[in-house]
DNA sequence: TTGAGCATGTAACACGTTACATGATTTC
DNA sequence: GAAATCATGTAACGTGTTACATGCTCAA
């Protein structure tokens, strides 16, 4: 339940926030690395405050709620981060489709990459802009590891296409016997 | 729906294959880039037939079912590589708690860096030994591919280090001035 | 004959996404 | 007074996780 555990984050960062200033925070710093919809932080906001992790402590114009993270709040971020482990990052579907590109034909293939390559840099832009609001700190660090992982992507992508063009033009053989993934499976 | 993308991917690359053998293919190839769950491969290769991307062709002892990808299922394939973007990948936990770091002592910030670096170590040794299992092609390549991310994860984390022992030791100054994230924040 | 491994499926629940729905306040 | 922005919430649907439930087959 990662999510609700960044809403708290936040809470106890920003005493007297509301639901709407918590999205805007979402997008604004952790959008690269835990999105949230509306929904789901004034629905993990409702529950944070009916299990006594935060509290509403002030009420504004229009129906705004500001919160506050309690005691037990408090307790219960410092306990998530220091006595359980974050599962490893996973899930990335566009390495996914690199598994499968063995499927399509070569010229295809150097396409998906190319526009992959095109991808990490427009990305190295935006967070570039990104970078001068961050301030120091840990936000900081964080953005410094989007950029070292996003030049890694962008020098893998590069390398990926070397290879590809080094099996088509490269010394002796069929193309396919090098790219096309295959494995033994033991069936029955 | 990546999901019923990714076993459709690995049918057109097994035809034959059964619910279980993919499955173990999902844990030996895809752990690192896309986990799936026994009921996530099964239902989604019932879906995949319903809608006529895949086909049983053969039943084997114990119930086994062998299924095949059809034409329609592999321009699906294509189709879904070629004509539709990847998300950018998302979510990692152990990033998002980098964030919150500020509301932790000095010591457990730097207990929880260091169990980080440990945590990238293990995984080089058990993607080393993958390796070697791997053969050529489009499956070495994301090998490599999380080879050189978890290579900048570890140096991203020692960086990491470094900057809170630099900010605890180094000259003057109070050490939570400058890594307990803060920013400006409008409100209401 | 017994246990390991093959083999499939369902149910309940949590989480995430998109769209819908509504209304107040400030600014131009 | 119209438009932008502030502000909250609900509903429907799809996906992901965990646990349950069952039974077959082969090898030791």
């Amino acid at each position: 339940m990662s999510l609700r555990h960044a809403v708290l984050g936040l809470v106890a960062e920003l005493p007297g926030c509301s639901g709407y200033d918590l999205l805007k925070q979402f997008d604004a710093r952790l959008a690269g690395v835990w999105p949230a919809t509306q929904s789901q932080v004034y629905a993990g906001l409702a529950r944070l405050a009916a299990d006594g992790f935060v509290e509403c402590v002030a009420e504004g114009p229009r129906g705004r709620k500001e919160y506050a993270v309690t005691d037990a709040g408090m307790r219960e971020l410092r306990r998530w981060i220091t006595e359980t482990r974050p599962r490893p990052a996973r899930r990335d579907e566009s390495l996914l489709r690199v598994f499968f590109l063995g499927r399509l034909e070569p010229g295809q293939a150097k396409a998906y990459l190319e526009d992959q390559a095109r991808v990490a840099e427009q990305a190295m832009v935006e967070l570039s802009a990104l970078d001068e609001t961050a301030g120091r700190g840990f936000w900081r660090m964080s953005i410094e590891y989007e950029r070292r992982a996003l030049a890694v992507r962008r020098e893998w992508v590069e390398w990926a296409l070397r290879q590809i063009s080094d099996d088509l033009h490269g010394p002796g053989g069929s193309p396919t016997d090098k790219w096309l993934t295959s494995w033994p499976v033991r069936r029955g």
